[in-house]
DNA sequence: ATGTTTGCATACGGATACGTATGTTGTGTG
DNA sequence: CACACAACATACGTATCCGTATGCAAACAT
């Protein structure tokens, strides 16, 4: 709770979001943010050490807001299948801060391939996400082994889906994703709900 | 062919393709390169107008050497069948002069949804590249609008291999994507192979 | 042998970014 | 009212990169 009405840390960091899904983590740049937020240098290096601070930030940001999150609303679905769907749904359109998810979640991509430090921790965060979709799955009626596969499938393609979004394809489109989701939904072995596909 | 062993434009463009691929579109600079290369600046000026000049060849030699090719090689196959598995294989372990092709695809994707100019060649390229695997699809005996709604989820699900394997992720194993494939083969309407899956 | 052109290297100016050092302003406190 | 500190802004030095200007050696032509 700031009491003046002036820059809080977070400010900087959803600033630096923004710029990291408009132009990649090499276009977060100090003095960049600072002209959109009408502040100076001077600032930024008052609420952080330097840049790499701010990155980290931005990581911890990214896992608490864009992971955690959505995990916990699809956990609240309860139905597995509406909670499956609900994921699809956030994937497809979901905005935070008024930043488009997919753009983000693109670029910290690219950037975790390139630092090995953020390519540790995003790995790690995959793994969760992963695993979470394949207990999503498996409560389908899925076997085990079956529901990690098909859950890495889905996660594959829930990447391309991100990265198609990313640079406007064609291949955005609502239908192409939910095709598999409603697929995998249709085949289940023991399908816990059976509402008719909106398709 | 050069009559001397002096430096070709190619060789400028190549060692730009693997910076490209090490660390995106903003790791390409002149003198990064220069020096790779064992060079100066002033060699490069002379084979290049400006950079803008060598990103340009960048993406028509990458136009041409990693999507007409390997189109090219698919038709080669004949059996429809071997043509979708040969274009796993290469997605999953093709290399161009060293240089991993899922970094390279990744890399540029991430160029295209940031460079307006090389969005939309990129967008036209992916476009044919979509037709394609819908007609590779449609010769297995689906119909023409499931081929193409088929070709782009097979085409989301390779985006998403490509970025995988791009962040060394644990979804880029080739069973999950062969799942895919295998799967899209299975259940075709009317075979043209039988051949046993390998997994 | 000498001049010309090719294929570079070196040196420079300008722009941008990082990080630091220091100046300035508003707010609360004794 | 004086003072302290929080929250900045400004100015500076340094590094990196682009693009240009110029120097220079080796190959080729005559």
């Amino acid at each position: 709770m700031p009491r003046k009405n002036t820059l809080q840390p977070e400010d900087w960091t959803w600033a630096a979001m923004r710029a990291l899904a408009d132009g990649g983590i090499d276009a977060v740049s100090v003095e960049g943010i600072a002209k959109t937020l009408g502040a100076s240098k001077g600032s930024f290096y008052w609420h952080f050490a330097d840049r790499p601070a701010l990155l980290v930030a931005m990581f911890d940001l990214w896992e608490r807001d864009g992971t955690a999150d959505l995990i916990d609303r699809a956990k609240l679905a309860g139905d597995p299948v509406e909670g499956l769907r609900g994921l699809a749904r956030d994937a497809l359109h979901a905005e935070t801060h008024g930043i488009d998810v997919a753009r983000t979640e693109s670029a910290i991509r690219a950037w975790a391939s390139h630092d090995p430090y953020i390519g540790e921790r995003f790995s790690r965060v995959e793994e969760a996400r992963t695993a979470f979709l394949a207990s999503q799955i498996g409560s389908l009626g899925y076997d085990g082994a079956t529901a990690m596969l098909l859950s890495k499938v889905m996660h594959l393609a829930l990447i391309g889906l991100f990265a198609a979004r990313a640079s406007s394809s064609s291949l955005a489109e609502d239908e192409t994703y939910n095709f598999l989701v409603e697929d995998l939904i249709a085949r289940a072995p023991r399908p816990k709900s059976r509402k008719k596909p909106t398709t």
